[in-house]
DNA sequence: CGGGGTGTTGAAGCCTGTCAACAATTGTGG
DNA sequence: CCACAATTGTTGACAGGCTTCAACACCCCG
């Protein structure tokens, strides 16, 4: 399994040769450290690099007139928090580090060159972009007709199979840094709510969670709770299995 | 201004060249009719063309489990319905036609054949794709955090907006051709509250909507009360204003 | 060891859903 | 061009899921 976590993650769609794999670490020696509850890139901000998380969780979010809070995404390991904006010029909203995250500063230039040179791994990475707005779409379902119980469990399933792909989620256990608070924060509800919410889940016997760390008892149960279809990741058979 | 719909809203982010109207152009050669109600792409389906929304609107959409619709995307004139298929290779949803449509069949050889040889296209192009996820995440945000009076309000600025870019809405009048099921199962609610919300949308005098047209009476008032800010969408100064 | 953030619980209220009936409009076939 | 059917819009009463507010328990970190 690659080193880098762009790479485990572009290698559940291609195949890296050698030089591609050192091509992905080249773009990742700007590194640079950001605490929780800092903001990665603010609203309204023209950032000059591309960044993208090696380490820890982040959110990217919208703040509404009257202060509410919509996460619109998570981040993880693996994740670009702005390739859009090398077009776009101007961020639309802002990406907060959940976690202390580690971030690497991507030069907009050598993207530039990666794309002229490299086809398989420009699709690669329209691939992420792709993937990014698939699961878009799957959160608009989310915050929409699912109710409380069936949303929840789809957060968790999404989660833990993009942990899974970049290699940070082992036989249905990983890492979920989240407040009951931000995961409402993302599925449109009150931490109140998710309280509830979780310990049905809990009760149910589909998942555990203590000490930020989730343990999926049952992935079909909890899927199926969910009406979790992976297939808007367009991933290899293999991987988007349970475990 | 350029009789092509796509060529229109391409040039509200770049001026496109005389040879650059004539790829376009180029691009809609083949041209199938679909009548209301019929699925243009159905999900699960690897399409071999790229469909282009010529005349008419049409719905991205999931189904449920359960049976329920989430729209996720209104398709209007000049939009693509599938451009990430070409990477991704299946339809993770469904596309279906709300009024009879013209869609263009555009061979993917020829986009190929485009992004190489024009890089200004090709950025437009990008953009289109990414103002697709920056209206996505909006849509998160109206499911989400935004009450029925907002969320309604805030679909008709931006479908106002939209309309305007491609040169089909003139002094805040538009055609509209949506039930109110439709607009329920675009924002998460049912066509029986769609109806009250938009009776209190006439009430307050922000709007007028009969026979499939949509009048808006005070754009900044509907504007404020949906929290509808259109640099999301990354235009030029003058189009994003009101009028 | 103390304090701020986080998790947990209960009671009350509101926004939106559900169901059902009827009116208005649109579409269709003769 | 009319008559009928089907779809869409409208209204009311009632139910329910989630929010709000508030109090308290817990836990981690300095």
């Amino acid at each position: 399994m690659a080193n880098n976590v762009l790479a485990r993650k572009l290698q559940t769609v291609i195949d890296l040769s050698e030089d591609d794999l050192a091509r992905i670490e080249g773009l990742c020696t700007e590194i640079a450290a950001v605490s929780a509850k800092r903001d990665i890139i603010r609203e309204g901000e023209r950032p000059e690099h591309v960044h993208l998380i090696l380490e820890g969780w982040a959110a990217r979010y919208k703040i509404l007139p009257d202060g509410a809070r919509q996460i619109t995404a998570f981040l993880i390991p693996g994740d670009f928090c702005d390739l859009h904006v090398t077009i776009l010029g101007r961020m639309d909203h802002g990406i907060v580090a959940i976690t202390p995250c580690k971030v690497a500063y991507v030069c907009g230039d050598s993207l530039d060159r990666l794309t002229t040179e490299c086809t398989d791994l420009t699709r690669a990475l329209w691939w992420t972009t792709l993937l990014d707005e698939a699961v878009l779409r799957e959160w608009v379902v989310n915050n929409g007709r699912r109710d409380a119980y069936a949303a929840v469990a789809h957060l968790l399933c999404e989660m833990h199979l993009r942990m899974r792909m970049v290699g940070l989620a082992d036989e249905g256990q990983f890492s979920l840094p989240l407040t009951q608070e931000e995961i409402g924060d993302a599925t449109a509800m009150t931490g109140v709510h998710i309280n509830r919410t979780l310990q049905r889940l809990r009760d149910d016997g589909l998942i555990e969670l203590r000490q930020r760390v989730l343990s999926v008892r049952n992935v079909p149960a909890l899927r199926q709770a969910a009406g979790f279809d992976p297939s808007y990741f367009h991933l290899r058979r293999r991987i988007a299995a349970g475990r």
